[in-house]
Formats: C-alpha cells, sequence, structure tokens
DNA sequence: TCGCGCATGTAAGTTGTTACATGATTTA
DNA sequence: TAAATCATGTAACAACTTACATGCGCGA
C-alpha cells in the first residue's frame, strides 16, 4: 500500500522519470524504500490512471522518451492526508538473525565469513551515507525546513549502519571465542 | 523464500505447532522474523507435502487437536545447506521516513505526534527484549553455543532499538527548533 | 567488442495482508 | 459478561521478485 505514497513524496520533492525513480530508491532513498523497475514502472501508470500523477513526454534521440511524471492536486491532497495517518512499524524480515537460529548445525567459520562479509557491506552503505551527508547537509542550520527533514531521514540510516557495525563486532568476539575454544 | 527458513530454523530450536510458531515469531522473535498466523499455517502444510516436517497429531479435549510439527532429516538438510549460501540484506521500507520526505506538507506538530507515538512504541519493544535478555541470557559465558547465537539475536534487537530511539532524541530537537521558529 | 548506463516495459510466479470462519476456556 | 488466549484454517487480494524483452551510446 504504500510504494504508493513513497512514490508521492519522490515526486513531491521534484518531477521525475521511472528511471529517475528507480536511481532514487537504490541510492539516495536506500534507507528509506526499496523497489525494482518493474514495480515502479507498473505503480506509475496505475497512480496516473488514477489521477494522481500527470505525464509530460519528452522526445530524445536514439532513445525511448522520457515520461516526466509530477504529482496532480489530486496527488498532493492524496499525500497531505496520508502524513496525518500514522504509520504502523514495518516488519522485521533478517535472514542474517535466523541464520543465527540455526547456526549450530553449520561451524563458526562458517558464520564468521558470512558476517565479515555483511560487515563489509555496511560499511560501504555508512561511507555512502556520510558522502551523501557531507555533499548536502554539510551546513545544516542554514537549510529550508523540508531539507532537514530529509537529512534527519539519512541520519537513521546513518546510525542505523554504525549499530549495525558494532554488534557485528559483538558477534566476531563471540565467535572468536568459541572457535578458539574448540581447536 | 525465506518464511521457510525461519520455520526450520524455529523448529530445529524445538517442535512446535502453528500457534506456537506464531507466537514466538510475535515476542521472542519479533526482531528476526514477522510472520502471520495465515502464512505459518499455508507454509507448514506446504513443506509438510514437500517431506520437510513431520506433524504429529496431540489430540485435546474441548478444543482442535495440536498439530506438532518437527524437522524431517530432509529438513534439517536443507536448513543446513541454506546456512552455508551467504544472504543478502533485507530491503528497507520504512513508512515512517517515507513521511520525512513529504513531511513539508504538514505542521511539524503532526509529525512531532507521529514520532513520539513511535517513540514510545519503541521504547516499549526495548523494555520487551531487555527483559527477555535479564530472564534467559543473563550468564552469557556459561550458556551453550546454540543460546549465545540466539542471544547475538536478541543484542542486534536491543541495539536498533537504542539506535532508533536516540534518533528520535536528534528528530525532536530539530522539530522544537522549527516549531519555535515559527511562532 | 564487451559491459555499463540510459530508458522503457510485460508476464509469471511467490510472498504477504486482510477479511472471514469457528468455538471452548481462562481471566479480569 | 466481556475480552483475551488457545487452536485451527480458507479465500481473495495486494505487493514483491525474477525472468524476459528491446536498443542506442559511450568508455575501456
Amino acid at each position: 500500500m504504500s510504494l504508493k505514497f513513497a512514490v508521492l513524496a519522490a515526486l513531491h520533492e521534484q518531477p521525475a522519470t521511472g528511471y529517475d525513480l528507480t536511481r532514487n530508491f537504490r541510492t539516495r532513498m536506500a534507507n528509506v524504500w526499496n523497489a525494482s523497475h518493474q514495480q515502479i514502472y507498473r505503480e506509475l501508470s496505475k497512480m496516473t490512471e488514477e489521477g494522481l500523477l500527470e505525464v509530460e513526454d519528452v522526445p530524445q534521440d536514439s532513445r525511448p522518451d522520457r515520461k516526466l511524471y509530477r504529482l496532480s492536486d489530486a496527488g498532493i491532497a492524496d499525500l497531505a492526508n496520508w502524513l496525518t495517518e500514522s504509520q504502523g512499524r514495518p516488519p522485521t524480515r533478517d535472514p542474517l538473525l535466523v541464520k543465527l537460529f540455526g547456526g549450530d548445525l553449520v561451524d563458526p567459520e562458517s558464520l564468521m565469513a558470512e558476517i565479515t562479509r555483511q560487515r563489509q557491506n555496511w560499511r560501504q552503505e555508512l561511507d555512502r551515507y556520510r558522502d551523501i551527508e557531507a555533499e548536502y547537509f554539510s551546513a545544516p542550520e542554514q537549510v529550508p525546513f523540508r531539507f532537514r527533514l530529509q537529512h534527519l531521514a539519512l541520519r537513521k540510516g546513518i546510525r542505523s549502519m554504525e549499530s549495525n557495525l558494532a554488534w557485528a563486532d559483538e558477534v566476531v568476539a563471540v565467535l572468536n571465542h568459541e572457535i578458539k575454544s574448540r581447536s
């Protein structure tokens, strides 16, 4: 239900094509909302039919035309209305933690390999977020309220990666302890 | 695809009914995997057909019989095999952060109400996790490896709630600043 | 020349949510 | 006596994933 609102919120920031949205969801909004291009194109068509979006065709040479989407008045109203409703927490589904629940079926070295891989991944993601922060939000006091809110969204991503990394260290310590005690 | 493995991992710990699994996913494993009872019953039937689980009928008076599920050898093999595959990160989809991206359409007081509500929610969840930790994992050195891994899963939940709460304070500060500057 | 970025989609299948359905027992 | 817990499911729908499909331009 809320891919719709993620799209509305993204287009509220500025008009964009399906391709732009796909890129944004994968990069700048990676810690906010995840969606594949297939999902996005489908949703854009549907929302346009429902009158929430307006499309502008931007012809290009030797490439498919860009379809630039922007919010209609109905779209803005729908988004504003949704913003007043209180949201539940998103469900948690973490395969890595599932692994821990069955982890005694494999050797600790195998778990170590996995946590190491994930840690690298989180590290990279954190670096990416920090780059975005440095580039767009380096002077938070001087920035309009709208961007401060976006900055806060990014801050959640940063904190969450930091938390993951600290946890990874805890896991590594336990695994090392176990590996030593077995040898 | 991995509800299947969440179920296998949960049943690997101990045999259980659909009802038990539903309760566990909602409480003790809340930070690991989320699933409704409808999904769980459907999956249990399917997995039994596929030969991954065995069912034992436990008759009861004046209540539907309990169906106690346990892993078959094929189920254990399937789980063990999955554990060696490296897992991707779960996708992020957070309506609260979407709200921040459209947040300039509503007044900051409304956002404040929402973040306050969420903060309470996180606070309760954190308390719950800490209770579980105190009850089951208070002497980590003396506990078998299997339980230490479960404890680590819980630790991730604890850290993540702590991180959310710290972030909430950051949000509240920004919103307060904005509310003052507007009045 | 091979892969990546740009730019759009369709189709099939899996997973997850919401609504409906039943009924006894325990607790406040 | 009303609500929560125990205990199981079915059906319809919505959301998400994976595979397939096309084709140009640019840089290594």
